[in-house]
DNA sequence: CTGAAAGCGCTTACAG
DNA sequence: CTGAAAGCGCTTACAG
């Protein structure tokens, strides 16, 4: 049938293509894929042909067949932290140089919204799903991981068939941000927690490691420099000011984040100290603003790789099938500046 | 044939439904999509064959046929700037209201990647685009609307079909936050502009509304007050910088954005100034960051329903393939806090 | 109220 | 080196 009722649709198709180069849709796939076996003068009708219709594949018929979609979840508790900002531009430089392209999900931390980002992910069929925790969402995790979607999950330990896990060494940066503080002379150190990961099942690993570096240096520690609030900038002002309420003497902070020690500089401003003449101060983290800070914050820095290691965990998982990898490691770096140099 | 040779994929579609309910793919389809037409009997088997096979409709199938994906391209310059990173919160909660995924891509404002990502987001059949300008993309844009996708342009007009432009009105909350600024009696208003958008063909609206403010007051502007540089937290530490340095008296800061306020404020403070007794300071976006600063900083607020806007523009430019809307203003509202009280 | 057929735009075996 | 056929998982007319 030469006239089609149907309106024809603005974007040219492989089958249009062939018919204008007399060619099969098959010759046509072939060039467009670059899988050779075709003959100069075919290759150049096509060509030709692809340039006239203004050509472009369609991705979606093409990954229902392929079972390849080329888009990967990326699930985050929210991009409103400047932290997992940085992060999701990370995560996007790096798929986008490997040809892959990022739907976009945040949890906020709800586990219902955990059940219905992968409810969506997967009826998208993503290739595979690359997210940060939501406490609770074990269960979504290995019943998708368990139907054959890749899932790789950051800063948290879960052994299962196709789920990967990588965990940065949290602990350790603790560590060695409150052995630095040691180092530099300062022996009465707040420690700001988190007071959502505290009621959570997660170990508090900052406060785990700020306790091995005060007894590494032979120390013991004062329960009143432990205070934990909100991973906020207030939280981080109201913990400040309940211990110097107290009236109990410090001179270093360490803080659960960067937002938090910005909390804490306010505060300990406010109250007329200096930084770090009287109290030096690190964070975590390591977010673009700490080096615009005044003084420059000091902070540990996260494993900014953890986009070429996610995508390559993810790599390992789709080529295998069912593997259980073992947990990965990202290592942590404290960068030193002035707030506690 | 009851063998199949093939290995099985693991997720049950729509036939595997139908055969276990003795129905025809087609009354499955109807269940699914509650299209209502079929007996409670048919019902009840077909609701329990979805419920024994774990069956989820496969959306790029269905988007193939129907031609809409439910996904919405989202593109900006970068998340790493916390105002776009509260934008991007703002659309992820809206899309997720209505049921639309969002792939996220940015392009740093370079023209090379806005092509490429039109090129991506396209074939992927997204049923609209959502972007923030990059300079030089005009022609991209026009040609991909004139190819029947629907494009929302934030913050930069363009009147062609399939494309709907919203625009903040960046004079006027400009002009009202130096209006408040002369009305708590300071006259010395210093301006900081940005460096990189004086140099584009985008006229400096901030600098445009600074003007009429002053002229609407009788003041006439002097020039030595008005300094451009980066729109970051670095450029308004130097922007102020070389306005202390070079002598000239001022009692007010009028800046860029609010990380260009962040970096005056670190300047003047270094340089003994007092806000807002010395210095009284006004920001721009109205980022988080604004009201957790001591003193709070004002700012001048964007309309944050730019979500829902936009997406009920893409609505309509959806329902009306074809249609060149006129372009829709964004309001600005200032928010007065402590930094100009 | 239900179904058989055709087709969305592509790729995967297979044949020559 | 090239093509005809079948099929990915769904929906869209259409028929009864």
């Amino acid at each position: 049938m030469l006239f089609n009722v149907r309106v024809p649709h603005p974007n040219a198709t492989l089958n249009d293509v062939a018919r204008l180069a007399r060619v099969s849709a098959r010759t046509v796939s072939r060039v467009v894929n670059d899988e050779g076996g075709f003959g100069p003068e075919v290759l150049a009708r096509v060509q030709d042909a692809i340039a006239k219709t203004g050509y472009r594949p369609n991705r979606l018929a093409r990954a229902l067949v392929t079972r390849r979609t080329g888009i990967v979840g990326l699930v985050m508790p929210n991009v409103t932290d400047p932290y997992f900002a940085e992060l999701a531009d990370e995560f996007q430089t790096v798929a986008q140089n490997r040809g892959l392209n990022l739907i976009f999900a945040q949890h906020r931390n709800e586990v219902a919204a955990v059940g219905s980002i992968f409810e969506t992910l997967s009826s998208f069929a993503v290739d595979g799903l690359i997210m940060y925790t939501a406490k609770g969402n074990v269960t979504a995790v290995l019943e998708h991981a368990a139907g054959g979607l890749p899932i790789v999950l950051i800063d948290q330990v879960l052994e299962a068939p196709n789920v990967a896990s990588l965990c940065s060494t949290i602990g350790e940066g603790a560590e060695s941000a409150v052995t630095h503080l040691l180092g530099r002379g300062r022996s009465r150190i707040v420690m700001i927690g988190n007071q959502q990961s505290a009621l959570s099942a997660l170990t508090p690993r900052r406060e785990n490691g700020y306790q091995r570096a005060l007894h590494n240096a032979g120390l013991v520690v004062d329960g009143r420099l432990i205070v934990r609030d909100d991973p906020t900038i207030e939280g981080g002002r109201r913990a400040i000011e309940s211990v110097l309420a107290s009236g109990v003497e410090f001179d270093a902070v360490f803080a659960y984040n960067d937002l938090v020690a910005v909390g804490a500089i306010q505060a300990l401003s406010s109250a007329g100290k200096r930084i770090p003449d009287d109290v030096a101060i690190v964070g975590f983290d390591d977010i673009n603003l700490c080096a615009a800070l005044v003084p420059a914050l000091s902070s540990v820095r996260l494993n900014r790789e953890v986009g070429i290691q996610a995508f390559d965990a993810l790599d390992v998982l789709q080529n295998n099938p069912g593997l259980s990898p073992l947990p990965v490691p990202l290592s942590t770096e404290l960068v030193i500046r002035a707030s506690s140099g």
